[in-house]
DNA sequence: GTACCATGCAACCATCGGGTTGCTCATAAT
DNA sequence: ATTATGAGCAACCCGATGGTTGCATGGTAC
């Protein structure tokens, strides 16, 4: 719907997705089904999370035979990094 | 409810809000009220987004007299400084 | 070829979120 | 004292969202 901007804020104000981006980000690549594991979601949801980050272009996928392999983007990875920032942030200032 | 990362980046996610936030932050100081005027909803819509601003911790409200006055809070001003940041990114990389 | 495994798709459900209208309450302004 | 203005409920509407179950499909492995 043509702003950016809100569909990447929507897609990292969930804790599951962050939570995706991350184990991606260390990973370098995961499948929905690997991703399960790490939720106490179904692969179905873990599915519909990985479309919304691949719409906010955080997310990249490619399907290699019966799996697909989701990596990060460029935005993701940059992301990502601001994700570690942001928290070291809050930390330092919190306590 | 204790994801203060997820309230902020759903706070900044409707655009909305992101145009209260600059609005604010150029203005120093705005009411409900003024900002009714700018933007095409009710004054309570716009209540209820400086509410969601607020939870965010991104805002911060002061009751003069029979006005309520909003201003940003530290990190509100970090966070419209971003979001020009982010913006000017946006723009460098796309065309 | 048969059985298995990762996906994809669809329907459905409950909650949340952005928005509205309608009314009350308190503080100015006259 | 009356009126007008700004704010604060509360109830309601409806579309989006996070989640589920159930089933069909297409590669892999035997």
């Amino acid at each position: 719907m043509s702003d950016p901007l809100g569909q990447v804020f929507g897609a990292l104000a969930d804790p599951s997705r962050r939570h995706v981006l991350g184990f991606i980000a260390e990973r370098g690549t995961a499948t929905a089904t690997e991703l399960t594991g790490e939720l106490p979601i179904t692969r179905q949801a873990v599915a519909k999370h990985l479309a919304t980050l691949a719409g906010a272009g955080l997310v990249e996928s490619e399907r290699q035979g019966r799996e697909t392999r989701y990596r990060l983007t460029e935005a993701g990875e940059e992301w990502d990094d601001r994700l570690d920032a942001l928290r070291r942030h809050l930390e330092r200032r919190k306590p």
